[in-house]
Formats: structure tokens, C-alpha cells, sequence
DNA sequence: TAGAATGCGGACCGTGGGTCCGCTTTCACG
DNA sequence: CGTGAAAGCGGACCCACGGTCCGCATTCTA
């Protein structure tokens, strides 16, 4: 079907933008200081340009968001154990959260930027619709858990970018520690193997 | 000290705006499409009075939030089990996240309004403060927790305002099914007496 | 009941997301 | 190549909203 393919200068420009919106989004304090008149003087573009492209704010930060995502999809649609497909139950739902920690700790401005996106909530996101189907069919695998779907939201909802970004920025709490907490609080989750 | 009386007109005015956001949160679809022009058309009072009497946005949802709240925090401080500090931690913890629930089931609006207020997270909200510090105090008087810091920020995520209202408002989750689902979900959470 | 202190209100401002439209660049086709 | 039209560009412009300001009204005090 269509996908008539665009002319080289509007592609060229997009990947100026994403990289421009990235670099601002890495160097800055607070998300919100980063506007769309900054990304688009940074890219050497008009924002008539960028929003052409990504048609508004959200748009854009989901754009970047996917593109950064896309490894970590890779590895874990078709990736080798921890986090592929072929991983047992029990050890790949720790994998998989603390694959969105590890995410969410090297993209942390992003991530903030784009759940605090204005309007709606992280919710209606597509992408957190694929995680957490994805963790709920693992989750449903694992006996003597009642309920996988709420279970996924409270499991995921540990490793919101607010949270991590209060606990990293304010509270200087490292990398290492973070993950283990969360593993930690992961398999306290799962029901005990007896 | 000051704290010289403020004049009588003042304090009406405070309660109209007061109430007059309350009305106003309660039948909106979304949070941010109550302006600040809106509360105070809705009270009868100029912009000026508002901004004068609660500093900006974030103050006025603030004091109406803490107004809200304050019964809760009445049973919570000296009330009867299962709330109040006379009850076993295994009991309290459940009751107070159930507590927590609630407040956010009956306040959805203005939850979410608060916690979206733009700028900076709930996390250094001073109320979040309280609630963790709570709840980490009692998970710390139960055995075979490991890091009741992270524990209190991983379970009250669960009751974050936007995800009730997406498990509410999209997902039509009922009331008491919600409830039962974080119930299991923070029994499962705490350590089971062997 | 006069004067000061406190508060009122709505015109006004700055900012930032989003739009518009005349001009430029690209590209398909001859 | 040359050429015409479609695709894209860009920045002036618009508007909504949070927040400020200051001349006037109301309340308090003596």
C-alpha cells in the first residue's frame, strides 16, 4: 500500500532533529526546559519542519523513545536468554524489569520527559500496552499468581521514570544498588517455590 | 509570632475558591482542562485573589488535596485499627495502602491533577513524604523484609493516581475488584509467616 | 469616623505549543 | 539536461494559560 517514500532532505532533517532533541534532552536539568523552538534552532531546522514530521510534542519524545527502544525489543522478541523468549518463567520476569530499569536509568531525562508528556497518561502509550501484555503472558505462566494483569501494572509501576528519577537524582541511590532492590522486590512478588 | 489574622472577606474568598475547584475537578474529563480563569470565574473572584491566596497552581491543588485528606490522616495518626498506630504491621500495611486507594478512587481528578501539575514530581510532594515515611516505619517492624525504603516507593506506586484512573476510567474496573487486587498484590508482597 | 492596612480584580505580560503560507528544493519524466 | 508540479521548508504569527501589577474598595483599629 501507500508509504510513498519521502524526499531525502525530509529524511535528513528528521534524523537531525531526533539527534538534536537527544544531545538537549541528555544536557538538560529538567525535561520541561527543553522546548520545541530550542530543538528545532539546535537541529538548524524551522519548527515548522519538526512538527511536520512528528505533528506535535508527544509525537516527537515517542519517536525518539521507540528508537532507543528498539535493542531492547529486538533482544527480547528474539533475543537469548535472560531476556528472549526462551527464558523459564521465574527468571525471565526479573530480566525483563530490570531491562526496563536499565532503560530508564540510561534514558532517564527521555523517559521523564515523555510521561510527563502533558496530556495523557503513560497509559494510553503504545508501547507500555506491549510491555505490559508482554509481562502479563509471562506472569500467567508462573502458577499460584491470582491476578497477572494487575500484577504487571504494580511490577512496572515500581519502575516508573518519576521514581527512578527521584531515587537516582535525589536520593544518589547507584545504579547497582537500584537494580538489586528491584530484583529484590521482583521475586519477593513471585509466589516462593517450595 | 505574626500569624496576624487575615481579614474576613480573605477567608471567604479561600473557602469559594476552595470549593469552587472541588466542583470543578469533580466534573471535568480531564484535569487540564480546568484553568486557573475557570476556578476563578467559578468562585467569583478576580485572578489576583486566587494567585494571592495560594501562591500558584500547584499551591491551590496542594491545599485542596491536603483539605481532602486531612480525615484520613486524622484515623491514620490516632484512630481505631485497622489504620490506626495500635495495629499489627501485617494488618496495617494492607489497611493503609487500601486507605491510599480509596482516597485516590474518591478524588480521582484532583489526584491526577496534582500529580501532573507540570513541573516537578509527586515524589517531592510533601505529603508523598509522609506516606512513605509511614509505611517504610511500619514494614521495618516486619521480619524478612530486606529494604523497606524501596518496598513503601514500590507499593505505593501501585496506587499511583493514573493508573487507577486507567484501570477505573478505561479498564472499568470495579471499585471492590481494585481493591481485592492491590490486597493480594501487597499480601503477596510481605513475607509469609512460615 | 478617619486613616491605615489589607485585600480585590481584571487588564496586562511572557512563554511556549502549534499553525500558516509564500518560497525553495527535489524528483519524475521527457 | 530542462521543466513543472509535488513535497517540503521556515519563521512570522496566533492563542491559551499561568502568573503579575496596581489603582480602587473593604475592613479593621483607635
Amino acid at each position: 500500500m501507500p508509504e510513498r517514500k519521502s524526499r531525502k532532505d525530509a529524511l535528513r532533517n528528521r534524523e537531525a532533529v531526533l539527534a538534536a532533541a537527544d544531545a538537549l534532552f541528555v544536557s538538560c536539568e529538567s525535561p520541561e526546559d527543553v522546548t520545541m523552538a530550542d530543538i528545532a534552532a539546535a537541529a538548524g531546522v524551522g519548527k515548522g519542519t519538526l512538527f511536520r514530521a512528528f505533528g506535535d510534542r508527544a509525537g516527537l519524545l515517542r519517536a525518539l523513545y521507540e528508537t532507543r527502544l528498539e535493542p531492547i525489543r529486538e533482544a527480547v522478541e528474539a533475543g537469548p536468554p535472560p531476556l528472549g523468549p526462551a527464558t523459564p518463567p521465574y527468571q525471565r520476569v526479573p530480566a525483563l524489569l530490570d531491562a526496563v530499569l536499565c532503560f530508564k536509568l540510561d534514558n532517564r531525562r527521555l523517559a521523564l520527559a515523555l510521561e510527563e508528556s502533558g496530556s495523557s497518561s503513560p497509559y494510553q502509550a503504545e508501547h507500555y500496552e506491549r510491555w505490559h501484555r508482554l509481562l502479563q503472558s509471562v506472569l500467567e505462566q508462573i502458577p499460584g499468581l491470582t491476578d497477572s494483569a494487575f500484577t504487571a501494572h504494580a511490577l512496572l509501576a515500581a519502575t516508573r521514570a518519576d521514581l527512578v528519577e527521584h531515587l537516582a537524582g535525589q536520593e544518589h541511590v547507584p545504579r547497582e544498588r537500584m537494580r538489586a532492590q528491584l530484583a529484590d522486590f521482583v521475586t519477593g512478588v513471585l509466589p516462593s517455590a517450595p
